[in-house]
DNA sequence: TTAGTTAATCGTAATATTGCAATGTATAAA
DNA sequence: TTTATACATTGCAATATTACGATTAACTAA
């Protein structure tokens, strides 16, 4: 097959599985990291920044985009791209709710 | 290409991504969840539960293992998988201070 | 208009992931 | 030993992801 079964699982368990798949890419994190920094928002600077081609980083901005957490406005000839800073924090929630579940203890 | 290039990326960039990748499935979210409400450890219990094959949960399991959340021992004809308590601290950790730096403000 | 700039999109190759049937391995029970 | 049970591994098909060259679209400046 090749394609996850989203029907068997809670709408919770698939939302998380996006967010944690959009964050499973290296490139993703650096992108994130270089807009929370702020240290320029367009897409030409994370190009240099960042080492790929600029289809490659607009495909993995374009990602970032899907799950909701970074937004895009266009501004003349560039497009500046911000954290979505409502969706951040959101999504931030809903992954620290599953990271602080408590374990009920261990039996190995 | 196909292949991530984790060169060009720091350490902890890759390992964040490596983590966040393995939560990236919602199989792996609900292997997860279901260890953590310790309903069972076993992998027999999870086949039941999820409603995968066995051979694939058997799969998620070894990525759950790989990037160190759980941890797996083998009792009788069972195999008994936890949450790995240290490593899910440490991995919790990791995460939440990168959800948690704060933008130091919006361009758009 | 023409030329230059920025970024999206298309097309494609390489590689990775998902899922399962079949099979293998190891332990336990008869 | 034989049989049953639990789980891992193998092999394969379907699909997804990653990366980039080439092209396109949209705006700006001359």
């Amino acid at each position: 097959m090749g394609a996850t079964k989203t029907e068997i699982f809670t709408a919770q368990q698939n939302r998380i599985a996006l967010v944690a798949k959009a964050l499973g890419h290296p490139a993703r994190i650096a992108i994130l990291e270089f807009l929370i920094k702020l240290e320029s928002c367009f897409c030409g600077d994370l190009v240099k920044d960042i080492g790929l081609a600029q289809p490659t980083i607009s495909q993995h901005l374009k990602e970032l985009k899907k799950v909701g957490l970074i937004k895009g406005t266009i501004e003349g000839t560039n497009v500046c791209y911000c954290i979505h800073e409502e969706n951040w924090k959101e999504i931030s929630e809903l992954l620290s709710v599953f990271l602080n579940k408590k374990s009920k203890g261990t039996c190995c």
